[in-house]
DNA sequence: CGCTTGACAAAAG
DNA sequence: CCTTTTGCCAAGC
């Protein structure tokens, strides 16, 4: 068979990125948040920070996806400030017990990792 | 089929 | 803190 096209889209199958990418991001506990590099890096896709961005966009809504724990690198909501969507995945994730320290979340802080010590130390 | 977009990131100035 | 530049890659047009 001549694969000449490369494929860019396996209509064969046999692409999970989604898929991983929707695990990644369900695997974050409440009261965290990564950014999309990391959660690209966990779904086994390093390097497609942007990828995870669009699959949760493709998303659908019926997965119920805690979409608003993904954040970007600098730990900065990747909306307009003033849109709709950055206002509602703040509200989410300040509901979780994130704080936002001037627009921005502490992604150490908050990361999965300190989720236990800020269990037993508390916040701050 | 090539050019543009975008829920990104890192580095540099 | 900011902006610009570069790399990245799938979708959309």
């Amino acid at each position: 068979m001549s694969e000449k096209t490369k494929a860019t889209a396996d209509p064969a199958g046999e692409d999970d990125r989604y898929q991983r990418i929707w695990e990644a991001v369900a695997g974050i506990p409440t009261g965290c948040v990564l950014n999309y590099g990391e959660v690209a890096r966990r779904a086994g896709l390093p390097g497609k920070a942007r990828l995870v961005g669009r699959a949760l966009g493709l998303a659908p809504k019926k997965m119920a996806l805690p979409w608003h724990r993904v954040v970007n690198a600098q730990g900065r909501i990747s909306f307009p400030e003033d849109s709709r969507k950055a206002a509602e995945q703040r509200r989410r994730l300040e509901e979780e017990g994130v704080e936002f320290e001037g627009g921005s979340i502490d992604l150490d802080r908050f990361s999965p990792e300190r989720a236990l010590d800020r269990m037993l130390w508390g916040p701050g």
